[in-house]
RNA sequence: GGGCCAUUAGCUCAGUUGGCUAGAGCGCUUCGUUUACACCGAAGAAGUCACAGGUUCGAGUCCUGUAUGGCCCA
């Protein structure tokens, strides 16, 4: 072993094994996940990152926590499964790859046919699909690759299809009138998460309204004042002083003309209450359903007239439910949302209505994709019944009752399997899922997009003459629903079929039903990921499944960021439980905390701060990425990185130039200049993302990096190198070694390797990632090589048993590190298991031909614990010996003496080599008063340190002397302040009483014997 | 408006049922290339734990309030 030397490189190079080692594991199937294999199951789903971009910082955290579970399960021998997938993300996806269309090509979408349109999605869900496998890959993921799953794939689509079915024929999705988020620009409706709030700012209009009875006017304060050809209510609040005289009046309406009546409803800010929003408030609410949200609330509560003014373009119409325009109103009809505020506002001026404008700045939601505000628009829409109980009361009996606020409410249905099985780490998450669940509205899963599941559904229209006549009745691949009649009397008959019956589709389209065009809410199938990966509803059509769901169904734990608890988790818990007879889709969340840039803004794809993680394992190495996210992975709930960019001319890394985006955002500029040479310029991912630059030869794409990752790098190299160091050393170990037979300072690391271990696995449990790099970084970089490797160079050479003892610790650091940095540990595994192995007792490991299905250590070894606080005693008097050196200014190679007595004397006889070699010491006498060298403090004991150098540097260690005896003496005061307090006596438990007696005893022979030193 | 989180050394963060004489890494200062490692070693300086009250023998930790910043929901 001792040619390690030579064939070892002196540091580690991440570029130049990587790959190898990929190919390795791939080629070893470690990572392959089989039903039937030995081993309590152990699974994890990925939260299947959307096609419409590469991974940053954000998913390298997300995944490098999972895949640290997933290794660290298999070491421990549990049967694991993490399967792979990518999400297609309807909106995001269709939206980047229009924008793209329109700057390459010139071309809307609606230049395509709709197949031909989503051939061209498909094709750059094919690219990036491609780029984030590769992604994951690189960082080292051991996913089970050969189960990845798109949410668009045959087997997803299968689980889409049935699961719409079953929901439509239990009556759990219905078509419904609603006011949704609408985009006037792209004409589609958005989810509230694709719904940015911005502050803008306007004003604040008041309008009078005409009582009808002449007997004079109600003031009413809007934003919006176009919408006011659609009230149908003013309200006012009922403890409103005016509300007696005004009850049950009504008003003409100005230009319109409509008799709408005064409605009471406590929703209205009165006039002079404690809200921000009474100094605004004219105590009177104009209210127009079709147009905001809350008057459709109100709406609903008072069962008041919908009048819908706008068209899809969000102009004024007459055609879309507005069915009393006055000639007057008509001369609006047609005008643009803003022309028409415009032309109302001069009209109320005309007619001596308009009361006031006030400046108000307040915030309107705006599309994510066009920019424009959001009309809250009346459309239909399908929706899912997720208020019914079979959905979110069942998400709320899953919640751990220990993490439950209350009760959950009492089960009408159903199995009870799973109730109270769900718990988050950490705990304050439940509270966001409870909430949630009890404030639940139902589920709008229609988008007006082309990319995605169609849904469905074949409607047709049937007037109040017309027989309804269903097709295909009786068949159970069928399923009818048919809605009230509209306000012409047409009645709206909907069929729902299952999959694989293309012959029924046909028959019901050869009756006149139309397929509806809409695609479903990419969420919807994200909530079947669970099981739909597996092969529901119908495993025996996909072989490689058998068996997945019974043993992986629910999965261990999903990892996934605090935003996704709404979106995602909760629907995933709502549909598992449903179609899969109350099983849970998980019974953990873990919510990792979220990556944001130097100024504290989320990573984002949109927002092109994001940085590829092949970026910093370029310059860091993956082992080095991973490191530094397990240790940013604490208890918090964001994570700043800054980062600095590489110039691609000089490779120099420099702090880049920021300007403010139009969002307001702090981002990179787009060209930035070469720190050291101005006539060489870059582009950056923001630059490029916004096409303001391109990654060319004029403005290569500038790297970015972080020098954050310093510390993951600096850490695998460490790793490296010990090792290399290490088995230098074992040259010819012995076979087999009783720990209990060796000197202190092997009992000492071994005691160490199994103190880590077990904070290792508890922190596992408990998902505390950061607790894992700590303790690592304890055991390798304290532990290891400050004090195992340094005590034992003078001995390890000719002592074979120290040889194995060394070995072994090496091969158990190798594991326990290994979850989270798999490379370099791959890397020295071959080296470590060069030779033949032996075994320490206690401390047995089996071998195996990868470091990936290495097992995990379980140290079960009976150390001589006084032996090991003797070496730590003898830590400290390394401690003090090395401070009294450095103080003193004693040269690094100078050997100096040691005189002690009693116990010190012992201690530093016992460990005499190791003393010798750690505190520079020539020889090791007792303490003998004749001799004038310097007496320093050690606990309660002193020792004195001769041949340091010349005597007036005694000087310097009075004057450290005065300090340290100032400090003990505040340290005594305190303590025997404490004591003296009878409080603390009688009510303190008596063993931190003893304790601290213990300590005042202590610190009081420090400080005499410091006293004693310096002479007084 | 409701909720969650953060505020601890120059920077980034630990500090798990109150027992702290408050820690780590980076950075900084001094010293050092002694055959594992300069992606290194040794030593050191540096904090009225955001603020104000309260509970307690004892508060970084629990309670109430305030301020600042971030996020979620309405």
């Amino acid at each position: 072993m001792a040619e390690h030397k030579d064939t070892i490189p002196k540091s580690y190079a991440p570029s130049e094994v990587e790959r190898d080692i990929l190919s390795k594991w791939d080629e070893s199937g470690m990572s392959a996940g089989d039903p039937d294999k030995q081993g309590e199951p152990y699974c994890i789903l990925i939260p299947p990152p959307n096609v419409t971009a590469p991974l940053h910082l954000g998913h390298a955290l997300n995944n490098t926590l999972q895949d640290v579970l997933i290794r660290y399960h298999r070491m421990c021998g549990f049967s694991t499964l993490w399967m792979p997938g990518t999400d297609h993300a309807g909106i995001a996806t269709q939206s980047v790859v229009e924008k793209r269309l329109k700057l390459q090509e010139g071309k809307k979408r609606t230049d395509f046919e709709r197949d031909a349109f989503v051939e061209r999605v498909r094709a750059w869900k094919d690219e990036y699909q491609a780029t984030i496998l590769e992604q994951l890959k690189a960082m080292g993921m051991s996913c089970d690759w050969n189960r990845t799953r798109f949410t668009m794939d045959e087997m997803c689509a299968d689980a889409v299809r049935e699961g719409f079915f079953k929901l439509f024929s239990d009556g759990l999705i219905y078509r419904g009138k609603r006011l949704v988020n609408w985009d006037p620009v792209t004409r589609t409706a958005l989810a509230n998460d694709e719904v940015e709030m911005e502050e803008v700012s306007g004003h604040m209009y008041y309008l009078q309204y005409p009582l009808e009875d002449g007997s004079g006017h109600v003031t009413v304060a809007t934003t919006r004042p176009e919408t006011m050809l659609g009230d149908t209510a003013v309200a006012m609040h009922p403890k409103d002083p005016r509300a007696k005289a005004l009850k049950g009046k009504m008003i003409r309406l100005p230009i319109v003309g409509r008799i709408i009546p005064i409605i009471e409803d406590e929703y209205v800010v009165m006039q002079g209450v404690d809200d921000p929003k009474a100094a605004l408030s004219s105590g009177f609410l104009k209210v127009t359903p079709a147009h905001d949200p809350n008057d459709w609330a109100i709406g609903l509560r008072h069962d008041l007239d919908v009048v819908n003014v706008m068209a899809l373009d969000a102009s004024i119409s007459d055609q879309h439910g507005w069915e009393d325009a006055s000639d007057e109103a008509k001369q609006f009809v047609g005008l643009s949302r803003e022309e028409a505020r415009e032309n109302i506002l001069a009209w109320f001026k005309e007619h001596n209505l308009l009361e006031k404008v006030v400046d108000y700045a307040h915030s309107v939601g705006h599309s994510y994709r066009s920019h424009v505000p959001i009309e809250p628009y009346l459309s239909d829409q399908w929706y899912v019944r997720v208020t019914d109980d079979r959905l979110a009361n069942e998400a709320l009996r899953s919640l751990s009752l220990e993490q439950y606020d209350g009760a959950p409410p009492k089960r009408q249905s159903g199995t009870t399997s799973g109730d109270g099985d769900l718990t988050f780490y950490p705990e304050r998450y439940a509270h966001t899922f409870q909430t949630w669940h009890e404030n639940l509205q139902d589920w709008c899963i229609s988008r007006q997009l082309w990319w995605g599941h169609q849904i469905p559904v074949w409607s047709k229209m049937f007037s109040q003459e017309e027989d309804v006549q269903l097709p295909c009745t009786g068949n159970t691949a069928v399923c009818s629903s048919i809605d009230e009649p509209d306000v012409d009397g047409m009645t709206r008959v909907s069929l729902c079929v299952a999959g694989e019956h293309e012959a029924l589709e046909t028959e019901i389209e050869n009756a006149g039903f139309v397929r509806d065009e809409d695609v479903l809410d990419t969420w919807f199938s994200s909530a079947l990921w669970p099981f739909s990966t597996m092969g529901w509803p119908n495993p025996q059509k996909y072989p490689e499944t058998k068996g997945l769901l019974a043993a992986f169904n629910p999965s261990s734990v999903l990892c996934t960021g605090r935003d996704i608890i709404t979106l995602w988790v909760s629907r995933m818990v709502m549909f598992n439980r449903y179609f899969r007879h109350g099983t849970l889709p998980f019974t953990d969340v873990f919510i990792n905390p979220m990556i944001q840039d130097g100024f504290g803004q989320r990573m984002s794809k949109s927002l092109g701060n994001g940085v590829d993680p092949r970026d910093i394992i370029k310059t860091h190495g993956a082992d080095a990425l991973r490191l530094t996210m397990v240790q940013l992975s604490t208890g918090t709930q964001d994570v700043r990185l800054s980062v600095d960019l590489i110039c691609p001319h000089s490779g120099k890394s420099f702090e880049p130039k920021y300007i403010t985006s139009h969002t307001g955002h702090k981002v990179m500029s787009p060209k930035q200049c070469c720190p050291d040479d101005d006539s060489k310029c870059m582009s950056t991912v923001y630059g490029n993302l916004i096409g303001e630059t391109s990654d060319c030869d004029d403005t290569p794409l500038a790297m970015n990096t972080s020098t954050r990752f310093d510390v993951g790098r600096n850490f695998a190299n460490k790793f490296w190198n010990a090792s290399r160091f290490a088995l230098m050393n074992v040259t010819n170990p012995a076979d087999a070694v009783d720990p209990t037979t060796r000197p202190a300072v092997d009992q000492w690391i071994l005691s160490r390797v199994q103190v880590a271990t077990e904070r290792i696995n508890e922190a596992m449990k408990s998902y505390r990632f950061s607790d894992i790099s700590d303790a690592l970084y304890d055991l390798l970089w304290r532990d290891l090589c400050d004090w195992y490797l340094e005590a034992i160079k003078p001995t390890v050479k000719d002592d074979p048993e120290q040889q194995r003892i060394l070995h072994t610790v090496l091969d158990a650091m190798c594991r326990l590190l290994h979850p989270v940095c798999p490379f370099v540990t791959e890397a020295m595994w071959q080296h470590i298991h060069a030779s033949a192995t032996g075994c320490v007792t206690g401390m047995e490991m089996s071998c195996s031909d990868l470091a990936a299905t290495a097992s995990w250590p379980t140290p079960a070894m009976q150390l001589d614990q006084t032996e090991i606080d003797s070496f730590d005693l003898m830590r400290e008097l390394v401690g003090s010996i090395r401070g009294c050196r450095a103080e003193g200014k004693v040269k690094p190679n100078r050997r100096i003496h040691l005189y002690a007595s009693g116990d010190t004397f012992s201690l530093a006889k016992k460990h005499e080599a190791v003393l010798s070699a750690l505190g520079g010491l020539e020889k090791i006498e007792q303490f003998d008063d004749s001799i004038s060298g310097t007496v320093i403090p050690f606990g309660s004991d002193r020792i004195m340190l001769d041949n340091l150098m010349d005597k007036e540097d005694a000087n310097a260690a009075c004057a450290r002397l005065e300090k340290e005896i100032e400090s003990l003496e505040n340290k005594v005061a305190s303590l025997r302040g404490k004591l003296s307090n009878k409080g603390y006596v009688d009510n303190a438990p008596p063993a931190i009483v003893e304790e601290t007696r213990e300590i005042l005893q202590q610190a009081e022979d420090e400080l005499l014997s410091a006293k004693e030193a310096i002479g007084t």
